[in-house]
DNA sequence: ATCACCCGGGG
DNA sequence: GTGTACGGGTGAT
């Protein structure tokens, strides 16, 4: 049967690209997509005069989640190109335009109910249930494409190219133009459905085009002409507390660039990739490159089409700064507990599977049911904050959420028998679940409200309070606490208390399984419980650790090694006592680790610290490492844009110039040398993250190390 | 001492 | 087309 691969809206048309028998073919269909308009009725007449509209109809439709249908105006379009422009003359007269960044292809496949991948008869109508989780997805030709430049140490656009792969062939060892127009009629020839590259966006592919132009070759890799490549400008944003370097992406025309580099795709793989695509309705290569939360925000938008709500068009979205109070209110987050400092042994630890969507479902938090006007007199009230919730209907989120839930559920029960697609499905929904929480909080997110996030978070306090209180009675001991999550340790059977506060609260409580030992260490300045940090050896034999080093991705491979090779040994200990008799096999791998810095021996790449720089160089008011290796870079005619990685090694960490203290990885070479004394400092530190619950600061590491190997401070110089 | 700046989540 | 707040750390001033 055909399968829909792919959809493209261009000159007024929706080109549908049509997968069967193992052929793609494009089929063109006129099209009008629509805006809608929120102003009075009569000006109907005069609206439909304006150059770009064909046709002005009244509508009866939802401009606000939570109301009434009204009466709209639908403004047909014959082109799509000047829409943001028309949406603004009609703002500018006071008229509230909904819909507008609703792309073509995304209208059209809303309004026949299809979406990508869908199975299609021979009328090219839907032949398929969009919500089943019992279908067969097509077979797609994929094949893999690399491109490696002369240069391999630093490539850059002006290298030629030096080979190509796709799939099994290689092109290599004949002139620039012969390679590209051969990876062209390679491309037709094989004709795949999927082409994969690793970063294609943000190497391969513009490097191919700018090659293909500079060598006067021509270079097609989608099914028709591919665009000339658009001044495709990658974006830096905030995202997940820091910020985050987006290229711009290729895409191909009815044939899928997919770039394994995106978020979707290296959680979902190709499969969970489809799976989203059939639920969201966004055609795969855009998808492929959305963020979760802009993924979650589609099923959003999804469901509230079909329900008949308009969506708002949001433009210049300027920064609205919080007022103190909104964010005195707004910053009271989940509960976090102080861990009680030590080691521990027969600790059982339990988290609530996707608590905070299981919130959103079970007490219907959305923004048009959070403070609703219909019902200011229910009991129901969000703790703490005391907000009314609406007791006459299911709110939006809860309708997205709760089938999304389900599916995720759906999957991880199939994944246990083994399916490797069926876990990478159940593991992109778990993000978007993940996500759909902050999202909340967002104030520019398009069904975001602060005080949805505000009653998720207290019901989540409550929750886990609740909880504690339980156990508490049932004869436990709390241990810490975070969010979702409790370690108890106590007499009875924690299965029973899962199952109990799993009745009483209404969302399941999981236990997620015993350990031989685990570790709350203190803080590094005081005595106090750090309240993210902690390390344990589970039943299961599996090591569970947070927040050290080790988690970094900043953290040098060296260091990660060397606290990688300390648990390792603690590995081997079942109980405390046990595990106080490894220390001295750890002692034995931070000395290692020591004496190979202090000597010299260590290798400076595995040194290196890579960060991922929030400003540009000029932005930065204290000259720090960061600063430093941006400044050596840019000294090296490298432009570096925000949350793009960077990499440096200490060289000389008390020099007087900002600039000496550190290295840019780029420019290591044989004769550069590491700051030994700053790198025993860092190793020691390390160390200490593991084994100040055992008595071993820095100081008391410096004696260990120092004295078994007869060495002393003069030595660094 | 205080401020600037980085990172974190799961399997 | 872009979750927040916050704790924990290091390093500069």
């Amino acid at each position: 049967m055909p399968h829909l691969l792919d959809i493209d809206y261009r000159d007024g048309h929706i080109i549908l690209w049509i997968m069967h028998a193992g052929k793609c073919t494009p089929h063109r269909i006129r099209y009008q997509p629509r805006i809608y308009l929120e102003c009075p009725v009569h000006n109907r007449h005069l609206i439909s005069t304006l150059p770009q509209v064909r046709q002005v109809r009244v509508e009866q439709k939802i401009t606000s989640l939570g109301q009434e249908p009204q009466d709209v105006l639908a403004l047909s379009l014959d082109d799509w190109s000047e829409v943001f422009g028309l949406a603004d003359i009609l703002e500018q007269r006071g008229w509230k335009a909904y819909n507008v960044d609703l792309p073509p292809a995304r209208q059209f496949l809303l309004e026949r109910g299809l979406f990508p991948m869908a199975r299609l008869d021979w009328h090219l109508h839907l032949d398929d249930d969009q919500q089943t989780t019992g279908y067969t997805a097509p077979e797609l030709n994929t094949l893999h494409l690399d491109v490696t430049p002369r240069s391999v140490k630093n490539p850059c656009f002006s290298d030629p190219v030096k080979e190509i792969r796709l799939g099994a062939d290689i092109l290599e060892n004949m002139p620039e133009a012969d390679m590209i127009e051969g990876l062209s009629s390679l491309v037709k020839e094989t004709d795949p459905d999927v082409i994969l590259t690793c970063g294609g966006d943000s190497f391969q592919l513009p490097y191919l085009y700018h090659r293909a132009l500079e060598a006067g070759a021509s270079l097609q890799l989608g099914r028709q002409q591919d665009d000339p490549p658009r001044q495709n400008k990658g974006r830096s944003y905030f995202s997940y507390g820091r910020i985050i370097y987006k290229p711009g992406g290729y895409l191909l025309r009815g044939r899928l660039h997919i770039d394994e580099q995106t978020f979707i795709v290296r959680e979902g793989g190709m499969r969970g990739l489809i799976d989203l695509g059939r639920i969201t309705g966004i055609p795969l290569q855009q998808l492929s490159r959305l963020s979760p939360g802009s993924a979650v925000t589609a099923l959003q938008v999804d469901r509230a089409l079909k329900d008949g709500v308009l969506v708002p068009w949001r433009r210049n979205l300027s920064e609205n700064f919080k007022t103190a109070e909104e964010l005195l209110r707004a910053d009271r987050g989940a509960l976090i507990l102080e861990s009680r400092v030590g080691v521990y042994e027969n600790i059982a630890e339990m988290d609530f599977t996707s608590l905070f969507p299981h919130i959103m479902v079970t007490r219907n938090i959305s923004p048009e049911t959070v403070l609703c006007d219909c019902c200011p007199d229910s009991p129901v009230r969000v703790p703490f904050t005391g907000y009314n919730i609406c007791q006459q209907r299911v709110g939006l989120i809860p309708r997205v959420i709760g089938p999304l839930i389900k599916r995720r559920m759906t999957y991880k029960r199939m994944a246990e028998s083994g399916s490797q697609e069926h876990q990478m499905m159940q593991n992109v929904l778990k993000w978007l679940l993940v996500t759909s929480f902050g999202y909340m909080g967002f104030n520019k997110a398009r069904f975001g409200r602060i005080e949805c996030h505000e009653s998720i978070t207290a019901y989540a306090r409550e929750i886990l309070l609740q909880t504690m209180e339980l156990a508490q009675d049932t004869g436990f001991e709390i241990l810490h606490g975070i969010v979702d999550s409790l370690w108890v340790r106590g007499s009875g059977d924690p299965r029973e208390l899962c199952d109990l506060v799993s009745g009483t609260v209404g969302i399941p409580l999981e236990l997620k399984g015993h350990y031989h030992w685990i570790v709350f260490p203190s803080n590094r300045h005081n005595r106090a419980g750090a309240m993210n940090r902690y390390f344990g050896l589970m039943k299961d034999g599996k090591l569970k650790v947070r927040g050290i080093e080790l988690r970094r991705r900043d953290t040098p491979e060296f260091i990660r090694r060397l606290q990688h090779d300390m648990l390792e040994k603690m590995k081997c200990a079942r109980t405390v006592d046990e595990l106080y008799d490894t220390i001295p096999c750890v002692l034995d791998v931070v000395r290692r680790y020591a004496a190979e810095i202090t000597c010299g021996n260590a290798d400076p790449g595995e040194l290196v610290f890579t960060t991922h720089n929030r400003y540009r160089l000029e932005d930065y008011r204290q000259k720090g490492n960061q600063a430093a290796a941006l400044y050596q870079l840019q000294e090296e005619g490298v432009e570096v844009q925000p949350g793009q990685a960077v990499q440096y090694i200490h060289t000389d960490h008390t020099s007087r110039y900002y600039h000496n203290r550190v290295k840019v990885a780029e420019l290591i070479d044989p004769d550069t040398v590491y700051d030994k004394k700053k790198y025993y400092d860092i190793t020691l530190r390390a160390a200490e993250s593991i084994l100040r619950p055992f008595g071993y600061d820095r100081y008391v590491l410096d004696d260990v190390v120092m004295g078994s190997e007869q060495m002393r401070v003069e030595d660094f110089y």
